[in-house]
DNA sequence: TCCTGGCACCTAATATTTTAGGTATTCCAC
DNA sequence: GTGGAATACCTAAAATATTAGGTGCCAGGA
């Protein structure tokens, strides 16, 4: 993974990150509905998308299975440096007013970073 | 803002983004060390951009001032939804696990998110 | 006045992405 | 076997993004 993924190419990626493997089919019937792409475009898309190695493909049987080679971790990485240098509680701030989210969220969001901190901390006494 | 910004014109509002508005130069400037970009190859981008309505611009004696029309925020949430379906949180998850954020930068965020939810239910309470 | 530098504006070449048609092969049902 | 369906593979057109050359205008200094 070293070209950013285009975006058609992210919509595929985001097929393949739910469904882990499909073949070009699966990521077809998926994408049908809402693009009324053919067939054979998912193909040659993923087939581009194994030269420039954003995924990587196994037979089986006559059908070749695809899965995701670049995570979702990674897109949102480049993401975060791209567009905020790499802060990330700017970006958060940025969720926070544009995302309305109720309550509850926001606690869920809270405690997420909590455990995360506890968890750094609990780590630095083991002198991990 | 209705296409989503490509690659290049991403790095173009970047430096709208800091610098809020400035010409064709000043834009180009920014950009040269990274890029190497030629000044009517920025001039150009900016046109289109101007077409697309993802800046505007207004004349200052004879030279234009862009300014970026597409927000960080507008960008954020495209991408929140592209990518992730709207669900912050995995956001914040895949930031956390990918971004090594020390344990200040963790209390950062946790206090953000605190003052937020603090804010909510304070509004809520006056019935806003 | 004349020249020069900075700019908008026009134009087009090149590269990349997006799309899908056509062919060949194989497997399964009949 | 034969026909049809599903598939990989090959090919290329169309659309879009990226790049920069060239022209002409105008303002400010010599």
């Amino acid at each position: 993974m070293d070209t950013a993924p285009t975006e058609r190419e992210m919509e595929i990626l985001k097929v393949l990150w739910e469904i882990e493997e499909g073949s070009v089919r699966d990521v077809h019937e998926r994408l049908q509905k809402q693009s009324g792409l053919h067939f054979n475009t998912i193909q040659t898309q993923l087939r581009i998308m194994d030269e420039k190695e954003l995924v990587a493909h196994r037979r089986q049987g006559r059908t070749f299975l695809y899965r995701p080679l670049c995570t979702r971790e990674q897109v949102s990485s480049r993401f975060l440096h791209k567009v905020y240098d790499g802060a990330v509680s700017e970006l958060v701030l940025n969720m926070l007013s544009s995302e309305k989210l109720n309550a509850k969220e926001l606690l869920e969001l809270e405690s997420i970073i909590a455990q995360a901190r506890q968890k750094k901390s609990r780590n630095r006494k083991k002198g991990k």
